[in-house]
Formats: C-alpha cells, structure tokens, sequence
DNA sequence: ACCTGCCGCGCC
DNA sequence: AAAGGGCGCGGCAGGT
C-alpha cells in the first residue's frame, strides 16, 4: 500500500510525498493541489492527513475524488482512547504531538440480493488488508487514561488562511512522524487488525462525509412550501403565527380559560394548564397526552405546528436550501460512540413529514436502504449468540424472537430487545428482559459485563475497538461521597444511581458503537461499489476528458447523498438503480462478513427505489 | 445585548 | 401504551 503524505511547504505550498519514495516529491502551490493529487490518484494511494475536513473539501470542488486515507485526527483520537493501546501508550514512547487537532473541526423496487459469488469476487473495501474481527469483545480496560474532554479544536477558515499564508502548520515532515507515531501504536496495540479496519472505516466515513455535503441532497422547494402551506396555512407575515397554529391556540386559550397565555413558554402553560385543573409536572407530551381535557387535543395539534415551524419552516427553507440542496455539515465520528454528529440545519432529526420534498432530479431516483434492527443484529454477533442470530434470520427479528417462543408479540420482543440494550428495568420493557436473557444468555451476559464494567467507572470498547470515555466528575464526586465514613443513605443512593446512569451508557456504548462500525463499514464498501458502476459508465460513454472528469464525481455517476446511523440513500441515473441497490445489498453482506466472519448473523435491508424519500418506508 | 441552562421534541 | 441509550436545535428563562 503506497502511502502519499499531504502537508505544508511553506510559502502557502503544499508537498505531496511518499517517504518511501522521497526523491519524487511534489510541491505545488495550493491552487495546484487538485491537480497534482488528481495525478497521484493513479497510483491508488492512501492519502494521509491530518484532517479531512480541512483537506478534501477543496479537492471535490475541483472534482477531485480519492479512494482512501488516513485522517490523522480522527484515527489520533480513537488510538488514544482505545483500551487496546493502552500498554504501548503507558510506555510513554509514542507520545501525541501538540499540533495534532483534536476534537471535532469545523468545516466549512429492489434489485435482488447479488449472489455471494459476486461478494467473493468483488473485494470490498480494501478486504484484501483485513481479516475477519474473529473475537467478540466488550474489552474492558484500566481507568487511568486521557479524559475524552472537549478540545476547542481548529477552525477551518483560520487553517485555510495558514496554508495560503504559508504558516508552518503541519509541516510534511511533522504529518509523517505522526503518521508514523500512529502506525506504531496500532502496530503495539492489543487488537492491531481490529483497529487498523476502524481507522480505515473511519477514515473513509470523513471522506464520506465531505462527499455528502459536496453533493447536497436532492430537495424541491415547492413541495415541502406544499407541506407547509398544508398544515400550517399560508406562509404568513414575518412577525406572524400562520393561521392555523393561531386558531389551534384560541381553542386552547378558550378550554383553559386562559385568554393571555403564551403556549410558546412552559412556565405559563404550565401555570394555565394547572389552574385549569389538569394536573401535570411538566408540559410534554406524553403527559399532557395522559389527560382527559378539551385543552389538550388543540394543545398537542398546537405544539406539533410550532415543531415544525420552528425546526423545518420557511426560515429553514431559505437557511438551508439552495440550488435544490440541502448541505448539511456532517461529522464523522463527531459523538462518543462514533456515530456521526451533524452541525446545522438537524440533518439527523429530519421529520417524517418533510421528507417528502427529497426528490430526486429528472431522470433520476432515489436508492434509500436502511439495516433492520441494526443493533440487535450487531449484539448477536458480537456475542456470538447462536440462538439469538438465529431469530434474526429473516427480515424481522421481533417476529423470529416470537417464533422461538421467548415473548408472546412482535411489540414484547421490541420492547425487550430496547430493555436489554437500554438497561430498562422498571416499566413492561423492564419486566420482558429476564426472558430475553434465558433465551439469549450469550447476548445479555454481555451488555451485562458493559453495565457492570461502567457502574465501577471503568472503559469499554466496541467491536473494533473504540473505548468508552471515563465517567463524569458527577460519577467521581458521587462515588467519593458515598464512601466517607459519614455518608448518608442518601449519599449511597446517589451513588448508586449515578454509577447505573453510567452503566446504562456503558452498556449502550458497546452495541451502539459497534452498530456505527457495521454502519461505516457498509458505507464504505457502497462508495467502492459506486465509484466502479461509475468507473464502467463512463467508460461506456467515452473517454473521461478533463472537463468531465469532475462530473465523474457526482453529476453524472451515482452518489452517497444521505446518512442516518443506520440508513443510506443513493442518488442515481434511473438507468443505474438496479446496479445500485445490488451494490447497497452486497456491501451490507460484505460488511457483516468482516465484523463476524463466518458467525451466521444477518443483515437484512428494508430496500426501495423510490423518486421521493417520503415513499421508502412505505 | 449577549450567554448559558433547561425543556421539549425531532431522528436513530 | 410501555421509559432506558445517543444526538441537535429552537425557544424561553434567568443570569450578566
């Protein structure tokens, strides 16, 4: 694998080099970086930098796309963290450099199954440098280590201005050692293969992610204003409610008896709503829903309205939409568990109801796929749960909980399979696990380990091993508390109950993250498969000229345009769909083969061509 | 005029 | 209907 290291010259330039290969350096002024990477693209290497959000943006604007890298940030991060380095860390010969960032950067119907055949012979991702992560672990390391803390990390702009001003920031010389500093501790590390797959996967998600914005997703304007209009009324002035949120309010104003109060503040809905007679500590929904009032139908309408004004109206509209695209900003490994966070426009919380305005462009469609019950699935495997893998086979895995007898309904697996995993313990959910656990004692016994590990504040890891951060000051201070001599009962509850909030995290780190790993992996392994359905079209359509060699990025091949934790959506020529959604269905089994080899868990997808997002689930 | 914390709720 | 994990965001409240 040739590695190629991006870092400053100097004087706004930038060098490009394999340190194997020093004598054929590169260095070229910033606004010759596209290029000069465009060029070393031929050689398939791996980009290493030391952060893709600083980097790539300028090569896609270009129309440069690259197949892998190593981002030097987010593979720091995890290499600190992971119990797995914990030995050759402690050795105290790899020490972090300081310029290193740290902490999030800113930015700026289905085709069938391919038959494993097509699996065998297509190497995923870069399968051919991985094994198999054989072993189930919820590894449990030595507290001790660097707190997971938030660093203020390095604003983009400022970074642009350094390179073209030519700061010594991330001399060449400086990403290589690092490089080289990271490569020796996954070399040291106690799960070197586990690791090395995360650092890629994790890489390629940061690439993914710059992809995803670059591209934008499909959205129409006029529908989701059609939305709008539909249920809040026309668009109304600025300063004003639209007039159905006023109308649903008069009717609440007139049920409380309440003619001034603002339902926009919870303390005087909550005042009116208590004078009124109705009883509540809070005014959420699923209290207010409790009640029987002729206040709290308009008020639950009411409140629904100014969701969607607030969150997805017309402000949003003109905020984050232009030119038919909604660009989040995505970050990748951005939340503890490395699922990815976004930053503006709650690209992760788009509702249901909106979701109709993604429309693919003419002559294009949509490929939307998500992994049904994700998390279970990944808890079988990591297990190794022969019992529990078994239940999954097939689309539903509540329905194959039922069907081994373990729960009477499909909606009593659900809720055990949540409690499980969410450390439930009062409530039905609660009272359903102790009957997951005599089914699947594999399975439970170890997010039972996770739970127990963090409730005495210690670290868990994931499948490919991420680990967990240490307990909050709360944790510590609690805990400290609770065993002085003169501790109340009241201290040890404290405790207690502070350490099982930390074990339900624990608990929930290790499948969650582990799930985001799955997620990553899948994604990955799509962008290999798109960029080759890419590669043979254009082949097909002639040679690729430099002017259509940025259309090679998105405007003509199909791309990546969305991501939710579990779920993708793939914007495509029509005429591409079928290959597609093939290559969606073969990378979610490639993905479940390298988590867990042969281990005879499942990945179905819920799978749809569609020309509207609001039409996948339906 | 800001900032911060909390609530409530959207998604997984 | 069930209450347990992870997030981001808008709005209000209460502080400076």
């Amino acid at each position: 694998m040739v590695r190629i290291v991006v870092g400053m010259a100097g004087q706004g330039r930038v060098t490009l080099i394999d340190p194997e290969a020093a004598a054929e350096a590169v260095t070229v002024p910033l606004a010759g970086f596209p290029d000069a990477v465009r060029r070393l693209e031929a050689r398939r290497p791996r980009w290493v930098w030391s952060d893709t959000r600083s980097w790539y943006p300028r090569l896609l604007e270009a129309g440069v796309r690259v197949e892998r890298c190593h981002d030097l940030r987010l593979c720091g991060a995890i290499l600190e963290h992971s119990a797995a380095t914990v030995t050759v860390r402690d050795a105290g010969e790899h020490p972090r450099p300081a310029w290193l960032p740290v902490g999030p950067s800113e930015p700026g119907a289905a085709a069938a199954v391919a038959a494993s055949s097509v699996i065998a012979r297509t190497p995923l991702f870069e399968l051919d440098e991985f094994d198999a992560v054989s072993d189930s672990v919820a590894t449990v390391g030595t507290p001790g280590f660097i707190d997971a803390a938030a660093d203020p990390g390095i604003d983009p702009i400022d970074r642009a201005d350094d390179a073209v001003a030519g700061s010594s920031a991330e001399p060449v010389a400086a990403v290589i050692a690092e490089h080289d500093r990271q490569l020796a501790l996954l070399a040291g590390s106690a799960e070197p293969n586990a690791l090395r797959l995360l650092l890629a996967a994790e890489s390629a998600g940061a690439l993914i992610g710059a992809e995803l914005h670059a591209a934008g997703l499909p959205w129409d304007r006029a529908v989701h204003e059609r939305v709008l209009e539909d249920e809040l009324g026309p668009k109304p002035k600025t300063g004003w409610k639209p007039a159905r949120m006023e109308e649903l309010a008069a009717q609440v104003r007139t049920a409380l008896d309440a003619a001034s109060v603002n339902l926009d503040s919870q303390a005087d809905l909550l005042r009116a709503l208590r004078r009124a007679g109705i009883l509540v500590d809070s005014t959420s929904r699923w209290e207010l829903r409790e009640q029987d009032h002729p206040a709290i139908e308009p008020l639950l309408a009411y409140k629904k309205l100014a969701r969607l004004l607030s969150a997805n109206g017309w402000a949003w509209l003109d905020e984050w939409i232009a030119g038919g695209r909604f660009r989040p900003d995505y970050v990748p490994g951005g939340t503890a568990t490395g699922r990815w966070a976004t930053s503006g426009g709650g690209a992760l919380q788009l509702p249901k109801i909106v979701r109709s305005a993604v429309v693919a462009d003419p002559g294009w469609t949509l490929v939307v796929a998500d992994a049904a019950q994700l998390e279970p699935r990944v808890l079988a495997g990591m297990a190794r749960d022969e019992a529990m893998a078994a239940a999954g086979r097939g689309l539903d895995f509540y329905r194959g909980i039922v069907d081994a007898g373990v729960v009477e309904t499909r909606e009593q697996a659900k809720y055990a399979i949540l409690g499980a995993m969410y450390g439930a313990t009062t409530g039905e959910s609660g009272r359903l696990v102790p009957r997951l656990a005599r089914a699947y004692p594999r399975a439970m016994a170890l997010v039972d380990r996770a739970a127990a590990e963090g409730e005495r504040g210690g670290v868990v890891s994931t499948l490919l091993g991420r680990s967990s951060p240490l307990p909050p000051s709360e944790w510590h201070a609690a805990q400290s508390r609770a065993s002085q001599p003169e501790a109340s009962p009241a201290d040890e509850r404290r405790a207690r109950s502070v350490a099982r909030e930390w074990g339900r995290f624990t608990r929930n780190f290790v499948v969650q993250g582990s799930a985001a790993e799955w997620a990553l992996c899948w994604m990955a392994a799509l962008r290999t498969r798109l960029a080759a359905i890419a590669a043979a079209g254009a082949e097909a359509a002639g040679p690729i000229t430099p002017a259509s060699a940025s259309g090679l990025v998105f405007e003509r091949a199909p791309h990546l345009v969305y991501f939710l934790h579990d779920e993708i959506i793939v914007h495509t020529p029509q005429a591409l769909a079928a290959d597609v959604a093939a290559a969606v269905e073969e990378a979610a089994i490639g993905a479940g083969r390298l988590l867990f080899g042969d281990f005879p868990v499942e990945f179905p997808l819920d799978l749809a061509v569609v020309d509207s997002y609001a039409l996948a689930d339906a």
